[in-house]
DNA sequence: CCTACCGATCGGTAGG
DNA sequence: CCTACCGATCGGTAGG
């Protein structure tokens, strides 16, 4: 089966936008990535911002939908937000279109779409709080404040995008088993 | 003592920056800002690139003369890694500057800027990748992979930037403490 | 420091 | 899906 145009297109997208930022990439730079005319590109795309808004809806979709499986297995809090630590590892380091969504380049999206991302987004760390709140409350935390804890997991893995080579001596497992071991029990001996 | 002209326009260029991204902040924009003409703004800088140049390369130099400062104080491995966590915090949540400089925009460097100023970054994250083996030699440290480590240290204070309110309830003391004990100590009880 | 203006490039459209 | 083209905006310059 293969990919039709319009998913050529919307990786490639991903693929720029995590390189050179949405603003500085050019429907000219991404026609000349698929072979095509710039013009070409709205036959399967209305717009640019329509490129961004549909890159980082779908992902805010894929974090929850991510979410909503581990809310539906049974375990303790840790189980969880070790599965969490999981899902966002695995999205940086396998999917371009995650990073370019969850990290920077959804700043530039235009209303109402920013705010309705926005919503998808708060929803999503609300709900991981909630797990946080849960650990502490059971005892399997330290009374850290969960906002900060947080927001401090998920930026912990914002470097992999633009540093983690496939194929090179460290696996995935490793880069998961190694993060998850640093944020869950600390560095200090 | 009043902040001279093209100290304004650095500051206000910083923010921009920060807030929109260097390639979506227009001359005319930042002109609008400090309440000139966008072609009075080439009496203080030669170009765009410039104003961007600047703020990198004064940050890269704040982050290696903290790093001096650290190093040239006696103190365990951890004592170190602590002060410069801190540092990375202070940064932050402080200077504007800073997160323009090591966060993203350092991206739109154009050479040989931006091959110079990696060498600064990769000077700076290798001192730090050796105190952390130090660290882990003298046992202070369990035996994590250095590179991961600093990289994940780096990133867990990427979202202070645009999440932290000065004058809020929480203080910078705190956030630094609450951050530290996190990522020494862990979050498991 | 301003007015006036430049060539280049942008996102996007018309028409086939 | 292409050629041809649009108005707007960009970084930057000339001249005073």
């Amino acid at each position: 089966m293969e990919k039709s145009k319009k998913d050529q297109i919307y990786e490639a997208a991903a693929r720029l936008f995590r390189d050179k930022g949405y603003q500085a990439t050019s429907m000219r730079d991404l026609a000349k990535e698929v072979g095509l005319q710039a013009s070409s590109l709205y036959n399967h795309f209305p717009s640019k911002a329509d490129v961004l808004r549909e890159i980082c809806m779908n992902n805010a979709q894929r974090f929850l939908a991510g979410m909503h499986e581990v809310e539906a297995h049974e375990g303790s809090a840790s189980e969880k937000i070790s599965s969490l630590i999981r899902l966002h590892v695995q999205l940086s380091i396998e999917d371009v279109t995650s990073v370019t969504a969850f990290n920077d380049e959804w700043r530039h999206l235009e209303e109402p779409h920013l705010s309705a991302f926005l919503q998808l987004r708060k929803n999503y760390e609300n709900r991981f709080q909630a797990i946080i709140v849960e650990g502490i409350a059971a005892g399997e935390f330290k009374p850290v404040n969960p906002l900060i804890l947080s927001y401090t997991l998920f930026s912990a893995v914002r470097w992999l995008y633009d540093w983690y080579q496939p194929g090179k001596k460290i696996t995935a497992k490793m880069l998961e088993d190694e993060i998850l071991g640093i944020l869950m029990e600390g560095v200090r001996k």
